[in-house]
DNA sequence: CCGCCTCGAGTTCT
DNA sequence: CTCGAGGCGG
């Protein structure tokens, strides 16, 4: 036993030799060779081996990733040479004379640039001693910086031990961040958790690279890129800036492989153009591109003015928040009835879309922000794509705007009240509602939205109806309720703009189709008020058809589960309705199957009880057709996650989701594990 | 009555 | 993906 001491410790050696090689492979390299989960064994036997034997265990080990015990205060780091910032230009005439100052300080000389993104992050210098990282620390005031050594330890993409050789001791510098994946992932942990949430990447990279206890940075997925030498001793650096940056590559550092060598101002400005149209296309969240001089020697002659070097400019991204003109705020009519203001707004470019309106969602929101029509306003395209308007830019308003009221802009002047700005009808506003509502259920505009939701795939899922043939049906008068589709006949459709032959057949064909609908769809679509997916299932098990549900008592309906007052109230109002009892007649002449046998609740099926959410992209068929699988074998399919579900099913290009069933504690499911799970019961 | 958990409805552009 | 609203338990 003995003996083999030895032996341990050289596998525990070639194990973080193995690991550390695949690191690089990895982050420098952007060539792995082996699967993320081969790589998680490497580190789970390496673990294994450290925790046996403790006395092997080094501070360099790949495994001190996990994080260290929490220390009182982060330590005080002087910068051997000092960090400076940078100079930086807004728009095109500011590069250009930024860059014929530097051109007449180098006499003409001319060189090559380096253009690089300047990641929104938080900058850091890192210090190697005979090949292994000594300290990490943050900028601080470019003079001095906080120790953060044992958080920077726990990123993966710094290597703790370098791969080649290197100078006997080294600074380099980099921009630690949150990419934006990472970055949606820690606020649905947060927001799961009730913690406040980050404003932005790089807030929650500073916040997550400050913490005193590494062991909560290590499950920040945080990312390093270098981008320049600090300073160097016992060993010749190479006297170009591009050369250095492969240097730092071939040691295992990452260097963003978007940066370009370039030869001339022209070069960098169509960099910039590039970036400005593709940003939202980056990992990470980039604030505009840096210039810097590719010769060293250059960089050396220009120096630096204050705090700023001259070789370097940085230019920053137009702002992906902008400002424009509300020329009015209009009033949509939603399929429900609701009236929706809408912002409609001078066009704006903004990351990379042009903008014309924003919805205002309701009367309250637009009071509190203090939003008025004529008023220059804040556009924003928030981590996700919806633009929103922020508020007012209060030093813009002349005084001449109006204040909002959502009945004065309805006012009709010849009826003498409120109307419905597509039909005219009488508007409702419940006692402490926030919406409005338009109460005519003939409302043309509410009844092409109506079709639209009808025809949708998750409730009679007929294919070819969309925005503009459900406005083309009803202009052409062909369609007076969602009923009459039933006896649409295929020259009356093939008669209309943009259709022929084939696409009115296949038309024909889908509405056929839907006939046969699960029920919990048809009522689904019915578009009752307060009905959506779940409740209409929950109906159907009570209930089994229509007709039973039609003739059902206020006392019955709020006996099922989840169904109280409101809800009771909204169905009992629906099947009130003449006009809503002639369309469950057109359907039932036209065939669509308005019951559905029991189901055999008491039967056994595999999945019952389960309920499954899921995530991504599958392979082997759509969401809906997992779903339904689910379905068929007694499981309850969700689209969001809450403490009930069962698993999670994660396909590719997954979302938010994993993070809160991380949080939840709640299991996963790959597909092909999913695809066991439902194949097991395949013959049921 | 309040706070928590879910569900429902609307949402921009190419 | 957001907020509002409904249902229900404490």
């Amino acid at each position: 036993m003995q003996d083999s001491l030895e032996n341990i410790n050289i596998r525990i050696e070639n194990l973080r030799a193995e690991i550390n090689r695949h690191n690089t492979l990895y982050y420098a390299q952007d060539a792995p060779e082996i699967s993320d989960a081969a790589y998680d064994k490497l580190i789970h036997s390496l673990r294994n081996l450290e925790a046996q034997y403790p006395q092997f265990l080094s501070p360099d080990s790949p495994t001190q990733r996990i994080g260290a015990a929490p220390v009182e205060t982060l330590g005080i780091v002087v910068h051997p040479k000092s960090m400076l910032s940078l100079a930086d230009v807004g728009n095109n005439e500011e590069l250009i004379s930024w860059y014929n100052r530097v051109d007449k300080l180098l006499s003409g000389q001319k060189c090559q640039w380096v253009c690089e993104h300047k990641i929104d992050g938080l900058a850091v210098a890192l210090t190697y001693v005979n090949g292994n990282l000594e300290i990490a620390a943050t900028r601080g005031d470019g003079e001095r910086g906080e120790n953060i050594t044992q958080n920077v330890k726990t990123i993966r993409s710094v290597p703790l031990t370098l791969a080649g050789r290197a100078p006997a001791r080294f600074e380099v510098r980099g921009e630690i961040c949150l990419p934006k994946a990472g970055f949606k992932k820690v606020n649905a942990e947060r927001a799961v958790e009730g913690l406040p949430l980050f404003a932005n990447p790089r807030n929650a990279a500073a916040g997550s690279v400050r913490q005193l206890d590494s062991r909560i940075t290590a499950k920040r997925p945080l990312d390093l890129y270098v981008y320049n030498l600090g300073y160097a001793e016992g060993m010749i650096m190479p006297e170009t800036h591009w050369e250095i940056l492969q240097f730092f590559k071939s040691l295992g550092f990452r260097v963003n492989p978007n940066n370009r060598l370039v030869e001339s101002l022209n070069d960098v400005e169509n960099f910039y153009r590039y970036w400005t149209e593709n940003r939202e296309t980056l990992p990470y969240e980039a604030d505009g591109i840096v210039a810097k001089i590719n010769p060293i020697h250059l960089q050396e002659q220009l120096g630096s003015v204050g705090r700023e070097p001259r070789w370097a400019i940085a230019y920053k991204f137009p702002p992906i928040e902008g400002t424009t003109v509300l020329k009015e705020i209009k009033i949509s009519v939603g399929r429900t009835g609701t009236l929706n203001p809408i912002a409609v707004m001078e066009p704006i470019y903004l990351g990379g879309v042009t903008i014309n309106s924003a919805s205002l969602h309701n009367e309250d929101d637009i009071r509190r922000k203090d939003i008025r029509e004529g008023d220059t306003v804040i556009l924003r395209r928030a981590g996700d794509v919806i633009p929103e308007i922020v508020g007012p830019a209060l030093s813009k308003r002349q005084g001449s705007e109006k204040e909002f009221s959502l009945l004065e802009k309805l006012f009709d002047k010849e009826k003498g009240r409120p109307a419905c700005p597509s039909c005219g009808s009488e508007v409702f506003h419940g006692e402490g509602e926030v919406m409005y509502y338009c109460t005519n259920a003939a409302c043309p505009a509410q009844l092409q939205e109506h079709l639209q939701h009808f025809a949708s795939r998750t409730a009679m899922d007929i294919r070819g109806i969309g925005e503009s043939v459900a406005a083309a049906l009803l202009n052409a008068g062909l369609v007076k309720d969602v009923g009459d589709i039933y006896s649409l006949k295929n020259q009356q459709i093939a008669g209309m703009e943009r259709m022929g032959e084939k696409s009115a057949a296949k038309l024909i064909d889908q509405i056929e189709k839907s006939k046969t609908r699960p029920l919990a769809s048809i009522i689904y679509a019915l578009g009752i008020r307060h009905v959506g997916e779940e409740i209409a299932e929950r109906l159907v098990k009570r209930f089994n058809s229509v007709d039973v549900l039609m003739k059902a008592a206020y006392d019955n309906l709020t006996a099922v589960p989840t169904i109280g007052p409101k809800i009771a109230e909204s169905l009992l109002a629906f099947f009130k309705i003449e006009r809503n009892r002639q369309l469950i007649e057109k359907l039932r002449m036209a065939g669509v199957h308005l019951a559905q046998p029991a189901q055999p609740e008491s039967e056994d099926l595999p999945l019952r009880g389960q309920e499954f959410v899921i995530t991504g992209k599958l392979q082997n068929f759509s969401r809906e057709e997992a779903e339904e699988k689910i379905k068929v074998l007694g499981g309850t399919a969700k689209s969001d996650i809450t403490k009930n579900t069962s698993y999670l099913v994660v396909g590719e290009d997954p979302g938010s989701k994993v993070a809160r069933a991380l949080a939840l504690g709640i299991t996963q499911l790959n597909e092909s594990e999913l695809l066991k799970m439902l194949g097991m019961y395949k013959r049921i």
